[in-house]
RNA sequence: GCCCCGUUGGUCUAGCGGUUAUGACGCCGCCCUCUCAAGGCGGAGAUCGCCGGUUCGAAUCCGGUACGGGGUACCA
């Protein structure tokens, strides 16, 4: 795409919700136990992570870490990397916000295997492994109401001791089930001790009795996020959890499930949140930005992925690198365990670089979805031209792709030109009548080469006994009303001729020695 | 409340028992120079949260503590 070419963006076909839950899981209709043996002999030699957004809104930032880590831990080590669309709240979940993820994931170039996946289509798989566990003796019927629980909550609450419900349905037969709906509850030990080894933050331990019987279906029939993850990343054949560490607790919750189902328990790996300037976590809801946000200040997708990936997470000392680098270089071992904070500085620096190294082709490219992103026409035709002459100059100059546009200011204005106030001070009258001087040895210069003009310039700088700068300032504010800009010399050379000449006159019109 | 996790210059970080504590961003100065950038050179900025302990020796190991974060739902 950029300088750091991501591997082309696949499109998959569109988030297929209609398509039945079992199609997509040649797994779904096998036995457990064959299910079981055959991940573990496939687990070993290929990794699959997996993104798992909810979509009540854009992608923010911190998601689109979590998904670059996990796209490359599995792209850096020949696996696979799958996406699914946890949609099982079905108040919250909207199409539009799927397709903002999906939107945003491509533009940052992290390409998913296969059909995204939505959870909400596998409920029947979910209410088939809760059964599966009733039947074990795994899980049992509650039938405690809501209230219930809430009001032994509140006396728990009242009297200093552990909100942890117990049902008193846990060792109840089918002779005491009443005829009412009934949540089915996980059996969880209640000694011992539950550890999960995690990738990033260790071995780390609760004591058993710190876990509730948490719901696997609620009185509806549906899948708590609890059971579901569960199930789907077994199902997907996840080797590797790697998402927040907001997750780490129900990693232990979690675990416990895989365990009364005597299934093989993924590597986690719980990466820690970024936090904003302030160092308050940064989430939809404080200050995270989607990532079209930074895509419509012109930021460019292999710096997001550079600077992304070195918040929290590092090589040596390594900071500029190519996406490729970082596939090659990531290891869950080297995430840092502590919340780093937001910086945009030095995402601007790190995108000027980037910019620095992209071809001007690419960089005409960005421009292109840029434009497109703020609903603009295409640069096209001679200023096109124009400004791919110019790109060299121009990304030497700019943080971002917004900066480069507002910098082109000379190659998209009109006659006459907005002169601004920095560059009036440099259009004195002296200035002016010093440029109608300049204006003939211009005319006659040829070709209209940077070196031709500038040597014209500077021959006539040295004629008129005054220094270069004093000639090319106001040369510069004449021709593209800034103070600031590329060289002259190359300005001139893409402005052409014509245009330069009738700019100066612009400003020299009414100025003694006008030509 | 209880349970987990974290804490190295303003920010991101290196470090993994012995270093003048690494690099980068940002900031300041100089050079280069038609401006601004870029680039080059140099500088300021950290008693490694705090208190103990282990050790000949601790940013590194152990225990407390403070602060920050996360979790504790028929949300995800």
């Amino acid at each position: 795409m950029f300088s750091c070419p991501a591997p082309a963006i696949k499109r998959p076909e569109p988030f297929a919700a209609r398509i039945p839950a079992g199609r997509r899981y040649h797994s779904a209709h096998d036995p457990p136990g064959h299910k079981q043996r055959k991940r573990q002999s496939n687990s070993m030699s290929q990794v699959v992570t997996r993104f798992a957004p909810s979509p009540t809104g854009y992608l923010h930032i911190g998601g689109a870490r979590t998904a670059l880590f996990n796209w490359l831990f599995a792209r850096g080590r020949g696996g696979k990397f799958l996406l699914r669309i946890e949609d099982t709240d079905r108040a919250r979940s909207t199409p539009e916000a799927t397709e903002a993820i999906f939107e945003g994931l491509r533009w940052l170039g992290l390409d998913w295997d296969g059909d995204a996946v939505s959870q909400f289509s596998r409920v029947e798989r979910h209410a088939e492994v809760a059964r599966e566990m009733l039947e074990k003796g795994a899980a049992y019927r509650c039938y405690a109401t809501q209230e219930e629980i809430q009001a032994f909550r509140d006396e728990a609450k009242e009297k200093g001791l552990p909100p942890l419900f117990r049902s008193p349905w846990r060792d109840k037969g089918p002779e005491d089930w009443p005829d009412a709906p009934y949540t089915v509850r996980l059996k969880a030990p209640r000694e011992g001790e539950v550890t999960v080894e995690d990738a990033v933050q260790g071995t780390v331990t609760w004591k058993a009795d710190q876990m509730d019987d948490l719901i696997l279906l609620r009185s509806d029939g549906t899948p708590t996020y609890m059971h579901a993850v569960v199930v789907d990343d077994h199902d997907m054949g996840v080797t590797h959890v790697i998402r927040g560490d907001d997750h780490l607790t129900n990693a232990a919750r979690q675990s416990l499930i895989y365990r009364a189902l005597g299934w093989d328990l993924p590597v986690f790996a719980h990466i820690p949140l970024i936090h904003g300037p302030d160092g308050a976590k940064l989430s939809k809801r404080h200050g995270a930005l989607g990532v079209e946000a930074y895509r419509d200040m012109g930021y460019l997708p292999a710096a997001m992925r550079n600077y992304l990936a070195r918040l929290g997470w590092a090589h040596g000392d390594d900071e500029f690198f190519t996406t490729e680098q970082a596939t090659e270089w990531f290891t869950l071992e080297a995430v840092n365990k502590g919340a780093a904070r937001f910086d945009f500085a030095k995402l601007e620096n790190l995108n000027g670089q980037h910019m620095r190294a992209s071809t001007d082709a690419a960089l005409m490219e960005a421009l292109d979805v840029l434009a497109a992103a703020h609903k603009i026409a295409p640069v096209e035709g001679a200023r096109r031209e124009m400004l791919l002459e110019a790109m060299p100059g121009l990304k030497e100059r700019a943080k971002t792709l917004l900066e480069l546009h507002e910098n082109a200011y000379y190659i998209f204005a009109d006659r006459p030109l907005q002169i601004d106030e920095k560059a009036a001070k440099n259009l004195g009258a002296d200035a002016a009548e010093m440029l109608a001087r300049l204006t003939p040895h211009l005319r006659n210069a040829s070709p209209w080469t940077s070196e031709k003009t500038e040597e014209t310039v500077r021959a006539f700088a040295e004629t008129e006994g005054i220094k270069l700068g004093k000639v090319a300032q106001p040369l510069r504010a004449a021709l593209t009303g800034r103070a600031v800009s590329p060289g002259v010399f190359d300005v001139m050379a893409t402005l052409g001729r014509d245009e330069c000449l009738a700019r100066i006159d612009d400003v020299t019109a009414g100025h003694a020695g006008a030509a």
